[in-house]
DNA sequence: GTGGTTCATATTTTT
DNA sequence: TATGAACCAC
């Protein structure tokens, strides 16, 4: 603590000169290339700043320059600048990119990185504030969940009923308002059947108790500990004299009140964000956040950044036009001195397969060429969706052409069964005392150790108050667990014994220095043993093989088999870069990414979320149908919060355009193994007509059905039947097509929500014996009316009492479009 | 304790 | 449709 003191007045006029001689000395060719509010982003280095940067003005180099100036004018050490983002590549790159201003790597920025890891680096250091030993573990959501259910099923509750999920989802959504169990307000502690307040406290004690956290617990730990100790709190003031925020609009409350204590000795704060590009609400992010910045930093700086070097005129207009329809922005418009590049295309089609084909073929003719124009890589070229099931239909449809694809997103590599397998069997081995880990791989592969053998461990364990790989070793001792159950245990626990022998050299004594100075690279643990024979990857293959896990897949007969083995081959690559097993398993927790170099080609599939920050020359935006884009249950959940946020996806989504934005929607499409009709999205309504071009799709002719949604407000009639015949629809290939799948054919089915009209005439028009559709529960007939609501025997459903409005008619002609 | 069956369920996701 | 979890029969 002292050395702070020390280090300051040691630092104050020194600090000073060197900032002059800094000043004087050193050349800023890093300052050459930026426009005036870039500049004036980079030189205001005191005091709060906001930085309002739109998709594409140059915000990373803006953010990345500025840390650059403070190091190059003495400023601030490398080590006194906290900066944050929330992932790590945008870390990893913001690292890279000041390294390429100065000219040289920089030597330890050791608070450059992601909230959470910065948390775990200040947590580790002050882990018994909060009851914690310095070694915790981080639990990943599938721990988190497994811990929740225990604690369910112990409360006598109906596990079913009251999914541990829902409870996971709920204990998240408190930590990222910052509430610990106490702060919980009473209404809100009383969800998950008046117990959702008990369980959260439950849930923290044990977590206490397992010394293990989960990633909220990062933030909401470290916020505690400066909440609840000053002189904690002022070391860290004092030391970061500048602090640095990426996508502030994606800040939490937690994180919010993280930085606002963090920055309130010296107030030299730079938070850069886009409220047009919130987009993350569902998960706890507060656009609020950043509406309040010049409210909570009085004095506060805000520079736009609005010139945009990304897009074309007409992709930047486009996507202006809609995000315009938004309340309370805080006001900000891209523009480019660029003049070229053609209007952003829309197309409407058939159904979600023709929509997929065509964009396949586009695709092609952006690599070969169009009118002229040199071929693009299928690099440059980005399929966006609203939600991860849309990719389906593009993946079959480029399988079956043969052109390469790469989908971003789904389960991420350390999130995979197999890995997370073997990281619960390097968990024990490091941490014999991590339960969680031996609860998961005790029976994994099967060895017959079932629900009866493991209860008996835990009774044992918690007689003891052990860990379960102790009270195992106790239960084999009392002979508590014969046959088969008990031999296989034997055999495992002997694994676990030799393997944690192989782990670690001969002991050694060392004396742990206590150090306290805060630009390490993290809290050095102190070493007990010499360095073991074994090399950690080759110990992880031993274990591996010894555990029977690696025979476990390579005896399994699924597809997906080989694939596995050849992830748990990438794993013990993985463990390389680092010194020892315990070193992986530290860092891995916060590090769930891991791309792959690809040598090939491939468009990519993502969704919009996944795509923001990304830039490609060519993107197609499927799917634009109201319903599920926006999406139905946004609008319904968070009502006009929820529909605007969907129209800042929207807008991610245009502005990830730089030359070819295509916007494109279907008619039909199958969901749930069933058909729907959908009308185009009301952002494609949103869209200044100035700025877009209305293509033909295939197999139409007379032009017209494209344009349809080009017209607001209109009500009841399907936008096809005013613009196109339905001779235009018959005679297209998706029709025809649809023809000979007689078994599926599509139903015109209003949706609930947005067509009043409809609705109305469902209320007023039923009579009993009337055949009838439910969004949920398909077809049925009338059988009886009670004021609104309706009895229904459905064909599928059986018989339900539903309100009449989410019940639309069924007549012969529903069963064909129009 | 395992394996096959049925049943409900169905955004967006980083750390 | 298709996936995962829960349940029941061996």
């Amino acid at each position: 603590m002292s050395s702070f003191d020390e280090y300051d007045a040691f630092e104050a006029s020194e600090r000073q000169s060197l900032a002059a001689r800094a000043m004087a000395a050193r050349p800023t060719p890093y300052l050459e290339g930026l426009n005036t509010e870039q500049r004036a982003a980079v030189e205001a280095l005191e005091g709060p700043v906001l930085m309002l940067a739109g998709a594409g003005t140059g915000k990373t180099k803006a953010l990345t320059t500025r840390i650059a100036h403070l190091l190059n004018t003495g400023k601030a050490r490398p080590n006194e600048i906290l900066a944050v983002t929330f992932t790590n590549k945008a870390a990893r790159e913001m690292k890279e990119r000041v390294a390429v201003h100065l000219g040289q790597t920089i030597e330890g920025m050791p608070w450059m990185g992601t909230f959470h890891a910065i948390c775990v680096k200040l947590l580790r250091r002050h882990a018994e504030l909060v009851g914690l030993k310095s070694n915790f573990t981080i639990l990943d959501t599938d721990d988190q969940i497994r811990l929740m259910k225990q604690l369910i099923v112990a409360d006598n509750m109906d596990e079913k009923r009251w999914p541990a999920r829902q409870l996971s989802g709920l204990i998240d959504g408190w930590k990222n308002r910052a509430w610990t169990p106490a702060q919980v307000p009473a209404a809100d502690a009383s969800a998950f059947n008046h117990k959702g307040g008990e369980l959260y406290a439950a849930y923290q004690k044990r977590l206490v108790e397992l010394n293990a956290v989960d990633f909220g617990d990062l933030l909401l730990h470290v916020v505690t500990i400066f909440q609840q100790n000053q002189d904690v709190l002022a070391q860290y003031q004092r030391w970061f004299r500048y602090i640095l925020v990426d996508e502030y609009q994606d800040t939490n409350v937690a994180q919010y009140l993280w930085l606002r204590l963090l920055a309130a000795q010296h107030k030299n704060i730079c938070c850069v964000g886009d409220d047009d590009q919130s987009i993350y609400g569902w998960r706890g992010a507060e656009v609020g956040n950043i509406l309040r910045f010049e409210k909570d930093f009085p004095g506060a700086k805000v520079i736009r950044l609005e010139q945009n070097y990304r897009s074309t005129p007409h992709i930047l207009g486009a996507a202006s036009g809609v995000i315009a329809a938004n309340t309370g922005r805080l006001g900000k418009e891209l523009w480019t001195d660029r003049t070229d590049g053609e209007k952003v295309r829309l197309i409407g089609h058939w159904d979600g397969e023709e929509e997929a084909r065509w964009v396949g073929e586009e695709v092609e003719a952006q690599q070969r060429g169009t009118r002229g124009a040199a071929g693009r890589s299928l690099d440059d070229m980005a399929i966006l969706v609203r939600a991860s099931h849309q990719m389906r239909a593009f993946e079959d449809r480029f399988l079956t052409i043969g052109l390469p694809y790469r989908v971003i997103g789904g389960p991420r590599f350390y999130e995979r069964m197999e890995i997370r397998d073997a990281m619960a069997y390097f968990r024990v081995v490091v941490s014999p005392e991590d339960d969680l880990a031996f609860e998961r791989i005790v029976n994994t592969p099967k060895r017959g150790i079932g629900n009866v053998a493991q209860q008996k461990i835990q009774t044992m364990a918690r007689e003891n108050g052990v860990s379960l790989l102790e009270g195992a070793h106790l239960l084999l001792e009392a002979k508590g667990l014969g046959g088969k159950a008990g031999n296989e245990l034997r055999k495992l626990l002997d694994g676990f014994g030799r393997w944690r022998e192989l782990s670690r050299g001969p002991k050694i004594t060392v004396t742990l220095d206590d150090t306290d100075v805060l630009d390490d690279e993290q809290a050095p643990l102190a070493p007990q043993y010499g360095p073991p024979a074994l090399s950690h990857m080759e110990l992880a293959e031993i274990i591996l093989d010894e555990s029977g896990y690696t025979t476990h897949w390579q005896n399994d007969k699924t597809p997906e088999a080989p694939g596995r083995l050849e992830n748990l081959k990438e794993l013990v690559k993985a463990l390389e870069q680092f010194e020892n097993l315990q070193g992986f398993l530290e860092h891995v927790s916060l590090i769930m990414d891991r791309e792959q170099d690809e040598a090939e080609e491939k468009v990519t599939i993502m969704t919009l979320h996944a795509a923001k920050g990304l830039e490609y020359p060519v993107v197609f935006l499927p799917g634009w149908e109201d319903g599920l884009f926006p999406s139905q249950r946004s609008m319904d959940e968070s009502g006009v919060s929820g529909l605007e946020e969907e129209r800042r996806l929207a807008y991610v989504g245009i502005t990830r355009a730089e030359e070819v934005c295509t916007i494109s929607f279907a008619a039909n499409r199958r969901l749930y193994g069933q058909w729907q009709s959908a009308l185009p999205s009301r952002f494609i309504d949103e869209l200044p007509e100035e700025h877009v071009e209305v293509l033909t799709p295939p197999g139409l002719y007379g032009g017209g059905y494209g344009a349809v949604g080009m017209n607001t407000g209109n009500m009841g009639a399907s936008p096809m039947e005013q613009r196109a015949t339905k001779a235009d629809v018959y005679n297209s290939p998706g029709w025809q097509r649809m023809q000979a799948r007689s078994s599926q054919r599509p139903v015109s089915q209003p949706r609930e929500s947005r067509n009043s009209v409809i609705d109305l005439q469902a209320v007023s028009s039923f009579t009993q014996g009337d055949r009838v559709f439910h969004q949920k529960f398909g077809y049925g007939y009338v059988m009886g009316i009670e004021g609104d609501k309706l009895d229904i025997e459905f064909e599928k459903a059986g018989a339900k009492k539903v309100v009449a409005r989410f019940v639309s008619a069924a007549d012969r002609a529903d069963d064909v479009p129009f």
